[in-house]
DNA sequence: GGGGTGAGTAAAGCACCTTTACTCGCCCCG
DNA sequence: CGGGGCGAGTAAAGGTGCTTTACTCACCCC
């Protein structure tokens, strides 16, 4: 990691490109979190919303969830027991028989999903407003160029970082 | 979290600015740290390079480190610890005295500095080529725009997401 | 010279994940 | 129709990296 030449009124490195995607990502992600946990949802992590995300619709094993969260298996059944423990999915008997049971989400699940949508889309409308863009099209695009240009194809599961 | 709606051929969310800055930093994170590993840093975590970075010049205290890093100084103690035991720190009497030590970096770890430095600078150049960007200016700046919209005033420690 | 302050250290606890090792339902081929 | 084996799921142990709790100790300062 390198710190770049200062600019100006600049106090930290600030100029890097890394620096500014992980500060980004984490002050999002923590404000997000905040308000989710404030809107009636405490001790339900990002990861959580990103089990929910992964099971909407028809649902789907855990080894599934484990594929699309990139974990283990084991860990995404104990992430399932807990959420079944806590009234956020439940079991079902999985019509392709086998061993496999079917995670589907409740509706009390299905309730935060829409409440972490809403969340999150006034937390972006109140960003562009601070930031001046009308919407943040531009930073959209310019991410989903990076972002395609470095997974070209599938992108990967999203993950905690370092 | 919520899904945004479909646009031409686009698989996943790809949409979502929070899902957006989550993957890229996942991507070029994973990306730098594979590069750095193969240039001759096996099990140097970004992290690490996190701790380089602020102990630059004059050094610092452990408890110093700690704050910068966003940890405790306990966690900080044990990363010193860490490093000092393969080379790249060294501690000498510190020169306010006190039971402080001051941490320095030793020439091998300036050398990985620059390696490092390096390996970031021509992977943003190889990712503003792909994106067709002449420099990544734009992004830059938006990114920017965004963390100074968040954090006004200090950016935040850089941690481990979620 | 005795208490307060703050750096550093030690040990235990904890969250969260992986690795290793198994159980068991079903398919399928002989 | 019976047994091998595939693959989902589970169980238990291990490991990493951090926090919390609790202390030690050097210096300041009245």
């Amino acid at each position: 990691m390198v710190r770049v030449e200062r600019e100006g009124t600049d106090r930290p490195p600030a100029g890097e490109l890394t620096f500014l995607l992980g500060m980004g990502f984490q002050l999002v992600v923590a404000e997000f979190d905040r308000r989710v946990a404030e809107a009636g949802y405490p001790g339900l992590r990002p990861l959580h919303g990103m089990a929910f995300q992964a099971l909407r619709g028809p649902g789907a094993t855990s080894s599934e969830l484990a594929e699309r969260l990139g974990v283990t298996k084991q860990a995404a059944g104990q992430l399932v027991k807990e959420l079944e423990q806590r009234g956020y999915v439940a079991r079902r008997p999985h019509p392709a028989g086998g061993r496999r049971r079917l995670v589907v989400l409740t509706d009390s699940a299905e309730r935060h999903l829409e409440v972490a949508g809403r969340v999150i889309a006034e937390l972006e409308a109140e960003l562009a407003l601070r930031t001046g863009q009308a919407d943040l099209g531009v930073l959209r695009a310019e991410l989903t160029a990076l972002v395609h240009a470095m997974s070209d194809g599938s992108p990967p599961p999203l993950r905690p970082v370092w």
